[in-house]
DNA sequence: ATCTTTTTGTTCGATTTCAAATTAATAACA
DNA sequence: TGTTATTAATTTGAAATCGAACAAAAAGAT
């Protein structure tokens, strides 16, 4: 009863994206898997990362950091707040401003699980030559330029 | 304000791995934004595109095809069989499985908005070179592979 | 100054999602 | 046969997530 489809070949571009996104779906939960044990989500950590490796940041440019909505990063700024990992501050220039900090313990978590998170990354990566990861990292960077800016 | 950090450079392997996450989120939300309008979500067209491709299939190989929990490929289910998009036939040799198959307005739906569909992700890949696709999917497919299969 | 528009963050309702526990069916095997 | 283990799907409870509507603050226009 397996009916033999008349298999219409996937295109170039169809394949490529499904390749994109299964790669990177795979590799972010190998990455992530074992968050929990710090009772972290993958989008707390990102916060953390950010807060991290940046600086203090708006909650708007936490939300273009980590690829959310601003209704999305208010829980979880919420749920980081109520363990006391970060904090937030009022911009007294511009009122409407919230500017998220590491708390002293959550700069310490922080601090304590990202070499581990980043040889993880790497050993993950390394799967691909360095050759090949400068590589994909072009192809990726190119992949994000905005529709209109493609010039053929 | 703006206290300049002792940037410790990123490791190649976290900047690859940062760019491809980056840029499957944000492809993904460019070919996907439009789902709304026949109110299908990522994972309900994900489970339409499969069945469309490859026929009926077991829940159970539905998740492996989408990347998600059988837990959640119940729900996902659920609601496509609410609409009447998919229906759940029981395995008669073995009845612990469900084939899930296209109803014929299942079918009729993907079939109209799946050329608009690969339409669209032509249309974002097309940043890239034929050549630099190819390159993605190679290195993409690469890096799927269990971590056990490297050898150093 | 007052009205309008824009921007930031919050809230709300609905859905997705997961992990863990559970149920049902089958398989393995003594 | 009966017991145990495995597997497929469901349920449950919690959290993440989105889009849309909303309030507060600031900026701009006249």
């Amino acid at each position: 009863m397996k009916q033999q489809k008349r298999t219409k070949k996937d295109s170039l571009g169809l394949m490529s994206f499904t390749a994109l996104l299964r790669s990177a779906n795979i590799i972010s939960n190998e990455v992530h898997k074992n968050l929990g044990a710090n009772n972290l989500t993958v989008s707390q950590f990102g916060i953390l990362e950010a807060l991290h490796k940046i600086g203090p940041m708006y909650q708007r440019d936490l939300a273009a950091q980590i690829l959310k909505t601003t209704g999305n990063i208010t829980t979880v700024i919420d749920n980081l707040e109520k363990r006391e990992l970060v904090q937030r501050i009022r911009e007294m220039k511009d009122r409407r401003y919230f500017q998220v900090v590491l708390t002293p313990e959550g700069a310490k978590l922080i601090k304590k699980i990202y070499p581990t998170h980043v040889r993880r990354v790497d050993q993950v990566m390394d799967k691909l030559t360095k050759g090949e990861q400068e590589e994909l990292k072009q192809l990726c960077d190119k992949l994000e330029q905005k529709e209109s800016a493609k010039q053929d």
